[in-house]
DNA sequence: GTGAAAGCGCTAACAA
DNA sequence: TTGTTAGCGCTTTCAC
């Protein structure tokens, strides 16, 4: 049931059997053969416990997500976890469980029981304690999506996202663009909401484009939220020609809002979204589009990478680019 | 660093200090502070590996996914993951990666590793091979969704859903129902696809409504699926007054088709789904909700229960109940 | 209430 | 190419 066994079955000693059923070159291929053979018959379970013990090496590696029943975060958890499986780690789900989650505990209690060798931090922010306990752990660390102060961070550059969604519309002729944003209080990291908001600010100043407060709206990053904001968007007089969304997810919320509002889309009224969310492709939404699992696997590699001793290495931001579908038209003259 | 450490510094012996961290009531109330307040400064850090070796239990569980990004496995996954971190289990994610995924390796290298003291499988089936190597490992597992062969499952009836639905359309008058579903090609469990159907025509026929081939679609359980099944549908003549979807997602298609085409809803056709996803509550829609969240945790609780040593429970089939809201109504009068 | 010692199952020098 | 010998950091009898 263990490595003993083999040894005995096979004649050999602990040492060879162990070499050999990792593949190691200096043992001949007929005793990798045959050990992997009684390996096979015996139905010899390694123990990651004990190779692990020994080597301090865990082969897997903690990805931390704030909650995880989010649209970008489960892509970004299927890029990892992509990654991982190809070079044979595994891959152990720390959920902070929100913003009521007890992170304290979680923090001291798991993530850092030298159970993993790296850890992916998806889109968190950490308070100075947590930093601190988890640079004492000398993991190497990685976070995915907004930056987070001390830490390397792998995303797009979302004051970049903001000024490709308005670039876009303003070259439609919109001079009236409204946007929906706020922040997803269940832990989306804080700074991205910020960044597209005041990207899209810059944006549409930097074209003297006029911009009332009434304009700027708070659609909580969700499909409900989104949808809530521009109801009372288009309630009101005085309607914008195009509304940009910080996500698809609000700019799905924005479409049944139009639709109930019995606005046309784009003739009325223009929509966009960021992400590159798979609902969009179908009903046609315009977007600037992120590759999320593309994030988590760049992450993972560069935490294998580290984990094998490789110098840490700073990255570039991922690229977004605008999807130009349906949902986006020229603005109708008269308006 | 290690449990030594703070053995020296507090002048106790390993053990002592190994029975203090766990709070064992064979220790001094003042010892353990003092063993607990050294801990602390010393920046103690609990080795699972070593903890795992010696006793073979990891204090982990593992979960299964054909792939990630569904939203009932997310769902499930948010579930088991409560409950583990309620109960100081970890949480390793095994994801097969969709059917080109290479389940075998993954099967024999990581799963079975000892790295899990149980495995929850999300709508999984395997095949024999499969089944016999999970039972060799003598972990208890259980799965959530469809049943499987051979394994116990927490879920809710699938037959019975589908009476559900058709019960509620049938009360509204509607005669002329059609069904969307099909497979779903990444994985999810084969077994409740045709279940849900058998279920739905079961349903139709016993209450002597006639179901023409044309109106059993396919809908690939996705929202592009759906609603390229609902187009289709609805570009032909003869057009049901109902159409009962085997999965929100799909619903939420066949509102989009609907749009496309032209009908109102529930005016010119009810629409109705089965899940429980959030967009449906937002944008009104029917379903037979079930709760795949509480689905997890309850199979986390079961797996945790037997890992001290409980023995093997069978489980009822879980809850699902009719959630009416818009997208459904009475039968139009003249049709 | 505490300590000494023997592993858990594997890897890694160091020899041979 | 293979074997010997120590551990890795913790838990757990068994003594005291």
């Amino acid at each position: 049931m263990g490595i003993q066994e083999i040894a005995t079955v096979t004649g050999l000693s602990k040492s060879t059997v162990s070499r050999a059923l990792r593949g190691m070159s200096s043992v001949a291929d007929t005793t990798i053969d045959q050990v992997r053979r009684v390996a096979d018959e015996l139905g010899y379970v390694p123990s990651s416990a004990a190779a692990g013990l020994a080597t301090g090496r865990q082969r897997a590696v903690g990805v931390v997500v704030p909650v995880i029943d989010r649209w970008f975060y489960v892509k970004a958890l299927c890029g990892v976890d992509a990654e991982l499986r190809r070079a044979g780690y595994d891959l152990v789900l720390y959920n902070l469980g929100g913003p009521r989650g007890d992170r304290d505990r979680a923090f001291r209690r798991s993530m850092l029981r030298h159970r993993v060798d790296a850890l992916v931090l998806l889109s968190l922010v950490l308070d100075e304690t947590e930093r601190a306990e988890l640079e004492l752990s000398r993991h190497p660390m990685i976070v995915i999506g907004g930056p987070a102060p001390g830490l390397r961070n792998v995303g797009v550059d979302d004051v970049v996202v903001s000024g490709l969604a308005v670039d876009h519309l303003h070259g439609l002729g919109h001079r009236d663009i409204a946007y929906i944003g706020g922040q997803d209080e269940d832990g989306m990291n804080v700074a991205v909401p910020y960044l597209r908001r005041d990207g899209f600010v810059e944006a549409v100043q930097a074209r003297g484009l006029t911009l009332p407060d009434r304009w700027l709206l708070d659609g909580r990053f969700s499909f409900a939220g989104g949808a809530a904001a521009a109801s009372a968007l288009f309630a009101g007089g005085d309607l914008p020609t195009a509304v940009y969304c910080a996500s698809d997810e609000m700019a799905l919320g924005v479409l049944l809002a139009a639709q109930r509002a019995g606005l046309s889309v784009p003739g009325d009224v223009s929509v966009m979204g960021v992400d590159g969310h798979e609902y969009g492709a179908t009903v046609g939404l315009t977007t600037v589009a992120q590759d999320p699992v593309a994030q988590g696997r760049r992450a993972a590699q560069v935490m294998i990478a580290e984990i094998d001793g490789a110098a840490p290495v700073s990255l570039p931001p991922e690229p977004a680019h605008l999807v130009i579908r349906s949902t986006t038209g020229p603005v109708r003259a008269g308006r």
